[in-house]
DNA sequence: ACCTCCAAGTTAAACGTTTGACTAAAACTA
DNA sequence: TAGTTTTAGTCAAACGTTTAACTTGGAGGT
């Protein structure tokens, strides 16, 4: 640790023993190999040296490093980077393998360069994590060990673990949907991102299911989407087409913008108007008030479940055939959904008066 | 890459010479060793196979490995994960280190056992970074090239880079100074955690530089503050101190719920009070409305000047005498705050009629 | 003719570990 | 007693590189 470490031949020579045995006593592998004084001695003189393998050594000899290079996808532009890259960490630790760790930008030249160098740390794998569920451009050369989490491949048939976007959507508007509420509207990306494609598919299978009223007019389409189309469409909606009792947003950050309109408004939230999110960002969901109910994206098991399975193939032990794993994300029931108001209601009364009150009872 | 990649063995003989003479066409440092000729031949049958040279040998060989090893504590609590880890990332490649990264707890023993991990893959030296800024325990045996970021050892004096807390938080009191808020309320952290000590005695300074009414009287301070204290903060001081023009938070999810209890209470932002954040989680500064003027943390350069001082040790030519480096935050000017309104206004003026009169415009 | 020098390579040892093959001495067996 | 087995170890090769030291066959100089 300090300065050089001592090696096995150091602890040999403290021992009075050869290297050979040094080994085989500390790694247990030579059962009986000596007398339990030796035995002892031998590890009283590591323990008093700080001896530590030295794992170069020992991968080129064994031919095996138990050290999974991690490569991500522009982690830092995105607020979810913690939760994946902490699962894929203590999950390889759990079973004893190590992480490389490279970031790099999405282009195929960039991941090229990173899986040559993780070939070069003779990585037993390779788990390429994206932190928005969308299509990776792939160099030539592939490692054969490799396994994508939330993210897919441009080509070749590797494991891929991605967020069950339809059944995860759906539990919201399910949510909104037994509550009773009839007239929904949905601030949706326009971009194709896969995201955006399946939610939108969810939004109308979700209002044939429950007989939601003007459904395609209530679709409000934004590229790029961000919490400032949020504020605009709920503006929009509550002033053009006020009968709307709940708006699902295609994320927090959106929701995060028409709380605020809400607000303005002084629609009040859930009583007025119900609102769903999707991500579950702690930051906005558990920060606005009232709390946001939204899908939890399965970033956590994506991680593990990716390293698990990039494991079980190095090991060659993986019998699952199953290509595409799609993970639903959990529903996360905060207060912001509740039966909608009465039909005949319009959603800017009993508002005014709310914050005045609570100022008088101060 | 495919299976089992080419070695040096497998390049000399697709090109007929020896391995030596490979390796050093190869690296370059055998110049003129050979024929161009011979030269040409090599560097085609290298490429023809893909050759990668397995660092595993190589660091054996050199006794270096050119990798560093990145001990990271908590990341996943915490939303600013990326930005440091992506500029520690981005900075070892650019000086051509790998980075070896574990991810731990904050305990002696959980430390201790990734500090050993990292001696056992013979990295260079270690980065200890932390995602708020806090004292850490360490174990007994260390490595001699050690660095903190965002964090300080409980012993030993190891270069340490931190955020400047008093001028980073003394720039956004300043921009409530010098816009003319005499009536100053603070939401300040109780717990004595390195950034509230320090943010505390810096709303001291500023309330006597900039000559602050009833400073101490307006220092609201909370245990394990979130956003609900922001609120039920900001609701207090409105109510029974409305005197006051300006809030500064503690960090941007304080500003947060600050935000809502003003909208609650109809109280125009920045017009009525002006609010200062703390932080720059962009997901709040850039998501509420107004945005947040804040103060960013710096993640980003911490990441990398604690990187490029690591490698300096690891390379000894280190020449710096000064351990801690403190280094200040920036300020993100938006949309939160303005001169203070007349000091016979009522905070409650002004505000209901707003968002009628958008209604009507539409 | 003999020496020196150079170009164009090759040889061999070393990095720290693992492990199959070996050995010397003691203990047991017939 | 001679042979066999067991105990308690050691030896040496190998993993893929790097690099100092060496070789070999000319060319050039005198």
């Amino acid at each position: 640790m300090n300065l050089k470490t001592a090696k096995l031949a150091d602890v040999a020579k403290a021992a009075g023993v050869s290297t050979s045995l040094v080994s085989l006593v500390l790694s247990g592998k030579g059962a009986n190999r000596c007398s339990e004084e030796t035995e002892a001695r031998i590890k009283a003189a590591a323990l008093e040296l700080g001896y530590r393998a030295n794992r170069l050594a020992r991968s080129l000899k064994e031919q095996q490093t138990r050290t999974i290079g991690l490569l991500s996808i522009e982690v830092a532009t995105s607020p979810y980077a913690g939760e994946m890259l902490m699962a894929a960490q203590r999950t390889a630790r759990s079973y004893d393998y190590d992480l490389f760790f490279v970031e790099v930008e999405n282009s195929a030249k960039s991941i090229g360069e990173a899986l040559e160098l993780m070939a070069e740390h003779q990585v037993v794998g390779v788990l390429i994590a994206a932190f928005f569920h969308h299509e990776i451009e792939l160099p030539e050369r592939l490692p054969s060990n490799l396994v994508f989490a939330n993210c897919f491949g441009s080509r070749g048939e590797y494991p891929t673990y991605v967020p069950a976007e339809t059944p995860s959507f759906m539990q919201s508007l399910k949510m909104l949907g037994i509550s009773g509420h009839q007239n929904v509207a949905v601030i949706m990306e326009k971009l194709p991102w896969p995201a955006a494609v399946a939610r939108t598919e969810t939004f109308r299978l979700a209002a044939q299911q429950f007989e939601w009223i003007d459904s395609e007019k209530r679709m409000h389409l934004y590229e790029d989407l961000n919490s400032d189309h949020g504020y605009e469409a709920a503006m929009k909606i509550m002033l053009e087409d006020p009968s709307v009792t709940a708006i699902a947003c295609y994320n927090d950050r959106v929701a995060m913008g028409v709380y605020q309109a809400l607000n303005e408004l002084r629609i009040s939230i859930p009583s007025q108007v119900s609102v769903v999110g999707f991500d579950d960002l702690e930051l906005i969901s558990g920060g606005l008030r009232p709390g946001l109910t939204t899908v939890r994206l399965p970033h956590y098991q994506m991680g593990r479940e990716a390293v698990e399975r990039l494991i079980r193939i190095c090991e060659e032990r993986d019998e699952e055939t199953q290509k595409l794993v799609e993970i639903r994300g959990e529903l996360v029931v905060r207060d912001s959904v509740s039966v909608p108001r009465p039909a005949t209601e319009s959603p800017f009364e009993a508002s005014l008066s709310a914050p005045l009150q609570e100022k008088e009872e101060k």
